[in-house]
DNA sequence: TTGAAGTCTATGCGTGAAGCATATAACTGG
DNA sequence: CCAGTTATATGCTTCACGCATAGACTTCAA
């Protein structure tokens, strides 16, 4: 019991850390960090992929899309091989955007880590792998746990591994 | 920057299994359950501690607190020491309330811990206080961290002690 | 004791994101 | 070519949130 209170508490406190530091960044609170990196992440995705991803529903994700394209920072293409879909995809702004909400995400975990010595570090991010491979059952939730990732370090990815990847 | 990108995945994951977990026991979406937890946790605290607690504006605690109260789950109470401030306590319904929540969020990260064997898990244990405790720079840090730690198991508590306390 | 400043809580008000139900368009299989 | 299914969009309502402000109480100084 006190095992899982530690480590909850810690998920907590690392994954408010990440909030705080990609909604800085982002242009509106909530989703919208997550959007931009998944789009940036898997360019040309659909609105329903993203709707998974974010955790709203269909409306709402249209919604989202509507007012990220009001800003600028994505773009509705139409899908090649699918007339009904639209390809999600950034503009440059926002793909300076989502590099800003990278970097913000990176430093605010680096800094909760820079407490540990690199020995203890490196076993940690050994069982960090481990139980994150656990952690995915299946495509949807790699697409929620990807969601603020990012795309360009994400080498031997434990997800996408999980789910039949090559892992880049 | 890999090592970053790991921990900050399987944060969210965590926290992502926390939150549905505590949702689906709570009242509301949202910062309900958290508020349940922190009332648990501190009865008698004040609206003011809440709403750091619970990362809300302080009308949007008044109106969390009317929401709860109005389910019967919350009580206001005098605060003897200072006629201005209320004291929040839960009703009966309320602890049941929130024992299902402390009870679900326990589940989901027994499971995410289920994967690992016991001496690896010690191990992770000791890096996650190491790191908890780094990671709490003061009082609301801790009012945060906190707000969905399970109180009759948080022994040794490495954000209490980092505040001075005994941690018990 | 009285008055001023500070703190805690409550409320009027407007904004805006979210979901439901539904409409439209495109693909799929018979 | 026509159901049935899937993807996206929109009208509508609801409701949580924050800002500005008001009211209640405490504290401290003169």
């Amino acid at each position: 019991m006190r095992d899982t209170n530690l480590v909850g508490a810690l998920a907590v406190a690392i994954g408010d850390a990440i909030t705080r530091a990609a909604e800085a960044a982002a242009p509106e609170p909530g989703p919208a960090a997550a959007a931009l990196k998944l789009i940036a992440h898997l360019p040309g995705m659909s609105i329903d992929a993203l709707r998974i991803g974010v955790g709203l529903s269909h409306p709402g994700a249209v919604r989202l899309v509507d007012r990220l394209a009001a800003r600028g920072l994505v773009e509705r293409r139409a899908s090649a091989e699918d007339g009904r879909r639209v390809a999600l995809h950034l503009t440059a702004q926002g793909e300076t955007a989502a590099a800003a909400i990278a970097q913000g995400r990176h430093e605010a975990i680096a800094q909760a880590l820079a407490a540990l010595p690199d020995a203890e570090r490196e076993a940690f991010i050994g069982t960090t792998e481990k139980l994150l491979a656990a952690l995915v059952a299946g495509p949807d939730d790699a697409l929620r746990v990807c969601r603020l990732c990012d795309e360009n370090v994400c080498t031997r990815c434990p997800v996408d591994i999980c789910l039949g990847g090559t892992g880049d």
